[in-house]
DNA sequence: ATAAACTCTTAACATTAAATTAACCACTAA
DNA sequence: TTAGTGGTTAATTTAATGTTAAGAGTTTAT
């Protein structure tokens, strides 16, 4: 299986390089100029092994974007950062932000080949398999890595958001969620919430597992009982 | 709401001591002197807010467990790390696992509890906020997280004046609470006591609940009895 | 490239549980 | 008897949620 890549960099001329460099590597590469929508949706797309983030990237805080994606539990990508800063509270700050290698530029391109792929070898043994997410409650059984429910033997696939959703419940069967907290979690940011978003994805879900399985208390929000 | 803070270390007197320490600050604290199945369970079934580790810990490789327990995502624990190491690689090897802060021993017991609830002030974790906070009083018991009353055994839900109004009185059982103090708390605002609302709601919990229960002591208020 | 299918979101409307009010009753104490 | 207080029930109102359909935006299949 090929691995996969995704740089970002807002330095054309690394950009172009370091892509050029991963190809003749054998490795799938997606690159970005800039953070923005269609960057961000294109790790989602594509599932890369390993997101390689230059700190300075246009339109972002590196640090922060980095700590954004660690804490995307759908993702499994390795992100290295790679910078020109060498001071060491940066680097802590890297991988407290859930980096998984830190590089400091300039690098020959030999031994950031070799790092990676360091990093690769390491993947099969990423907790994150070791332990398949997959949780169950009753019937219900829902795993994360295939983004399949299985419920009363038949199996089949939600959409994102209503995945999310369901996965959040599952977390904690008979707690209730409030739509707040539904709101925070599985859309991020904000609750603007004046509209019947919720209700209208509680009721797909529904729909496909049955209307039992998730219950609404009145005033107060969702719970799986 | 009372932090939970699980403490990991084979030295068993430190063990004691941090424990008596943390109990004595308000804290509910779990202990385990080495990692193995019973004591992984015990996080995932208390979900503490803290997670101590000492990275000398019997049976296991400290940095290794960090890791896992953060790629869970169902977690939401700060994990601390505590050794005697003092090597810079080994702080950065912390981090890159997915740790949160780093101590290093020996500790001043007052600066611990301070790097502790500084970090649990830093950011409001996710479920915190509901934590199960069951409180139960006789063969009442009533739990906020799910919203359920049990009584005797069998449980129900309650809407959500009526829980909000039990929940009040279970706080104190005994003691007696004015009908301006009720609404005060459950309807919030002034009090413009001129119906029957809260007689209603009254016999509606009762109604469930029992009619025992719930005193009403004339010209004062009700009270847990 | 185009059509078909899917997902998310919104709006309008329907439905239902819960909150509140009103009317009436029972008890007690001056 | 008559205030005063609380209990009970049913009727009414309100707020929260359910439901459906339609449109925009994407992805997938042809």
């Amino acid at each position: 299986m090929t691995p996969i890549i995704d740089i970002f960099s807002s330095n054309s001329l690394e950009l172009e390089n370091t892509k050029k460099l991963f190809k003749k590597e054998g490795f799938e590469v997606f690159t970005s100029s800039k953070v923005d929508e269609k960057s961000i949706n294109s790790i989602y797309k594509n599932h890369p092994d390993i997101i390689l983030l230059d700190l300075d990237i246009e339109n972002s805080d590196g640090i922060e974007l980095c700590h954004q994606l660690k804490a995307e539990n759908a993702l499994n990508s390795f992100i290295v950062l790679f910078t020109s800063h060498q001071e060491e509270y940066i680097q802590i700050e890297a991988f407290k932000a859930g980096a998984d290698d830190y590089i400091i530029k300039p690098i020959n391109p030999r031994i950031l080949v070799k790092k990676i792929k360091a990093l690769l070898k390491r993947k099969p043994l990423n907790p994150k398999e070791a332990r398949p997410k997959i949780l169950s409650y009753n019937n219900l059984k829902i795993d994360r890595e295939s983004y399949l429910v299985y419920n009363d033997g038949e199996s089949f696939s939600l959409p994102r958001k209503e995945f999310e959703m369901l996965f959040l419940l599952i977390n904690k069967p008979q707690k209730v969620f409030s739509r707040e907290e539904i709101f925070q979690k599985v859309w991020k940011g904000k609750n603007c919430m004046n509209n019947r978003i919720i209700d209208v994805h509680i009721r797909k879900i529904r729909e496909k597992i049955g209307n039992n399985i998730i219950n609404t208390v009145k005033g107060v929000g969702y719970q799986l009982a």
